[in-house]
DNA sequence: AAATAAATAGACAAATTTGTCTATTTATTA
DNA sequence: TAATAAATAGACAAATTTGTCTATTTATTT
């Protein structure tokens, strides 16, 4: 019986409401009900709502790349590896009802009011961004590194292009197009 | 004096604050001040929020592509205009400031909340989408049928991906490097 | 068992939200 | 000029928001 206590009731509840109706219209109080907590006990742990915005972001940045690197460690080539990364995307939007990227969706609705939350969004991009250029590098080692740059950057285009317009279609096409297109950028060998 | 009525200061006063401060983050009230409007000519236009978000929206989709338009007919040959539509894009989105897409953006706030709004968004990036297949059509003409599927939406998806990083990164390099990339992938001939 | 810490329930405040309604003033049209 | 329409100012309601505070109950630890 591993019963929750309720500092993480509070963060898997908000983390669910927060992805599926967003951030500005999920109260404090709707948070509390579903998870079953005391009002105080929010107050307790997160002190805020931006607070425990924040650790929404820092919990769900782990859960991701703790997926796209357990994917990605499956295979056996950089190459490999890189079109996992698709296939986890195409699974992950799936499995989430084409609700798209939780960083790329809080961007959109805190605009400039919390620096943290920014700072937030941008480091996980810029991880995922050098994630994804580090396969790159490797399936295309001895390349040109200017060629390199732009293959690496246009695939990272195109996989956050597949997660935004998975949203807006509610369809897999953006991520199946995107993954034959890295097969034709980045050639098998 | 081209001074403008009532309903015209509340759609432009909205339209700003929807895209600078995001559509949950203004309220009704701030419209109104900074229109000078009285609250009963916003309700007599527009009949509540919702239905102004709407016009919103159809006030973007009739901007966006008078400009994206009027960039691509100013070019020659298929692939200039493909171009141009980068360019255009670039300049954009400097000019506001990197603030992204008026629809990806509301997309993120509403959620499934308004099933006229969803509507609105999803056939205004359908249009877009075709817009830019039908450059590539005319610059790979002849070429297979599915290569010219293939690529048109991959560099769809550049072009959203582009908009959508240039708002995470307040930069330019996602654009710029997008178009290098269609540079490779549509050679101009 | 006693003492300390953690969690709960819920009232309450202060601010903000959308939307309605009335009364008055300003424009427009006949 | 007179009648009609359009716009204004602002009070008001009803609901919702985040956050605080008190009193009570439940766990944990010594």
């Amino acid at each position: 019986m591993s019963k929750l206590g309720p500092r993480e009731r509070i963060l898997e509840t908000a983390s669910r409401l927060f992805y599926i109706q967003g951030y500005n219209n999920t109260g404090i109080n709707q948070i509390l009900d579903e998870a079953k907590v005391a009002k105080a006990s929010l107050y307790q742990h997160f002190g805020s709502k931006d607070e425990l915005g924040i650790h929404y972001l820092k919990a769900a940045r782990e859960e991701w790349f703790g997926g796209i690197e357990k994917w990605a460690s499956a295979k056996k080539t950089p190459f490999q590896k890189l079109v996992a990364c698709f296939d986890f995307l195409e699974y992950s939007l799936q499995q989430n009802n084409f609700l798209g990227c939780k960083f790329i969706n809080m961007l959109s609705e805190i605009g400039d009011t919390s620096a943290p939350m920014s700072h937030e969004i941008l480091e996980h991009k810029r991880k995922l961004r050098q994630f994804i250029k580090s396969f790159i590098e490797q399936a295309l080692h001895g390349k040109p590194a200017d060629e390199i740059d732009v293959i690496s950057d246009a695939i990272y285009l195109l996989f956050e292009g597949a997660i935004v317009e998975s949203k807006i279609y509610k369809e897999t096409w953006p991520v199946k197009k995107a993954k034959k297109m890295i097969r034709i950028l980045v050639e098998e060998k």
